[in-house]
DNA sequence: CTCTTTGTTCGGAACGTTCCGAACAGCATA
DNA sequence: TATGCTGTTCGGAACGTTCCGAACAAAGAG
């Protein structure tokens, strides 16, 4: 059983994979693991160890992504930063323009290869696939909402209701 | 409607988007726009004006990741190169395991956080999510195969049944 | 107003990755 | 064996990206 700060590091290689800085993805691995209400810029420089003009290129980065929301208590001097309530879904709708993004990309190619059939074939199986794959994804997300509400509320009332297990 | 050369300039960048090198993604473009029954190494180095060192390590990357395979005619004195049978199949099935991966990087959280209800809360919905889709993504694989099929040889036979449209 | 703190922007340095050219190994042919 | 071609491996250069430190703007407290 790890340490917090061993799953902020995997957080960091993880998310960098996904096309995020490191340190983005630090960040992300810290406000997963967080327990209050949300950290903000001073101490994450001070726990990750980096400047504060990178964690300020890296907060607007995923505040731009729509993957944390920054905030102000009343009162406060300083931003609080804390994950967007759907961080997933919007991962997950990411992933959902990506998949159109290439069926555009067949598309593009079936204008250029004009008629040869072995070309045409393999860019159209391309282009349908992908467009088959944008078009159920987002079906898919409201599945896994729905599978969610019935788990978290059972019509029973058992002691799953509670949604902080 | 653009030309080849500039649907395969885009492929470079797309697949480039997907942790592929650049040369990689423009050989992917070369052999989804090839009207052949492949291409070789010589002939990728002149139309992409690379090095054929750059070419093989592209290339050996490719078939590593079962993207393209390699064969050689009989009595052929160089290897040809053509897209496996199921190049976006193999696609879809490294995103799985990108879900995968996610959900295990949540148990690696859980691990760490401790009993904190509102960072295991988070961590929970997370795994269970990524599981979900990792659970649900090959259904909705076998979905478009079973549409594509019925698309591509509908029972009455029409002149849809050839799959080189 | 002055001082402190927060946050942003910018130029330069450090890092990792990709690519090229050269050298090498394998193989078939003459 | 000698020769030409294909393909791989390796060291160094070039490129893009990320990060840091410094300078700057904004806002509140004393």
């Amino acid at each position: 059983m790890g340490t917090v700060e061993e799953f902020v590091e995997s957080a960091g290689l993880y998310f960098e994979r996904l096309g995020l800085s490191r340190t983005s993805g630090r960040v992300i691995g810290c406000l997963l693991a967080d327990t209050g209400e949300g950290l903000d810029a001073p101490g994450l420089c001070g726990r990750l160890g980096v400047a504060k003009s990178s964690m300020s290129v890296a907060l607007r980065q995923l505040e731009h992504g729509g993957l944390i929301e920054r905030y102000r208590p009343p009162r406060a001097r300083r931003d609080h930063h804390r994950l967007t309530e759907d961080v997933f879904g919007r991962a997950f709708r990411a992933k959902m323009t990506e998949f159109t993004a290439f069926a555009e990309l067949a598309e593009q190619g079936l204008g250029a290869v004009g008629g040869h059939p072995a070309a045409r074939a393999r860019l159209e199986l391309m282009r349908d696939m992908y467009a088959f794959m944008a078009r159920e994804f987002p079906r898919l997300l409201d599945r896994w909402e729905a599978e969610r509400a019935g788990v978290a509320r059972p019509p029973d009332g058992s002691a799953a209701a509670d949604p902080l297990r």
